[in-house]
DNA sequence: TCTGTGTACTAAAACACTTCATACAGTTTT
DNA sequence: AAAACTGTATGAAGTGTTTTAGTACACAGA
């Protein structure tokens, strides 16, 4: 499910971080859908619980899993992502596109990477 | 010239390097232009000089600075700017745009963010 | 009851990174 | 030539973070 690359400098939790997080992005990982329990994604990496743990609890401080105790962790609906991640989101994407500007890049290339979401109005 | 906030978690190299490209990129420091000293910044910011180094030396990784010894450091033409650094940028500006358009934020909202560029047919 | 789940806490070890002190080498100015 | 400036290199100390290990508790479901 998750490559783990011990070379990066990343340390592990926030490459379980990023790692889920881009699965649910990509649809992958659907709403409402089980996660792995702490123990079983643990044993699967050949890591510590505690190390998947502290992922869990990072994603779920931005809203994008919930974990009920006993039952296990689900991914949230996206209208429940913190907004201080939103607020982030902005300021990363801000401070890329103004710095591609200044490169050189055209505005217009930076608008036609921006691909739309097709069924937003299904959604 | 650049405020340092030790309640950062951000080292101070880092803060450093990322305050001076942004100087750069809001055309605060423009091309060709002499930047202070290793040793004239570090006193100034009460720090020691090698950190400033550190930041000019990945700054000129990047390719926004040249230094000679002997002479100085002075701010690189915009097209010398890494290509590394460049497919960097992109790949943050792509990864933030997909998660923003993730959380519902519509794509036109995003490319009414990225400012154009005046007199960017001069370049 | 037993198994599987999330959660909490402490301790320790390992590791990496940041920062500093010092010394060296080149350029310009006096 | 000397002095005062510049960038550069190296090693060591300091500091913090990451990860692991171990133990324990509480809840849900078969």
């Amino acid at each position: 499910m998750l490559n783990l690359d011990y070379r990066d400098a990343r340390p592990i939790y926030e490459q379980v971080k990023d790692g889920l997080r881009r699965l649910m992005i990509t649809g992958v990982i659907r709403e409402g859908e089980k996660l792995p329990s702490v123990r079983s994604m643990a044993s699967a990496l050949a890591i510590n619980p505690n190390t998947i743990q502290r992922a869990y609890e990072a994603l779920e401080g931005e809203g994008y899993l919930y974990s009920v105790p006993g039952k296990g962790s689900f991914a949230a609906p996206h209208t429940g992502v913190d907004e201080g991640r939103r607020r982030q989101l902005f300021q990363v994407f801000d401070q890329a596109a103004a710095e591609l500007l200044f490169l050189g890049v055209p505005g217009q290339t930076l608008r036609d990477r921006i691909g739309e979401r097709e069924g937003g109005g299904k959604q």
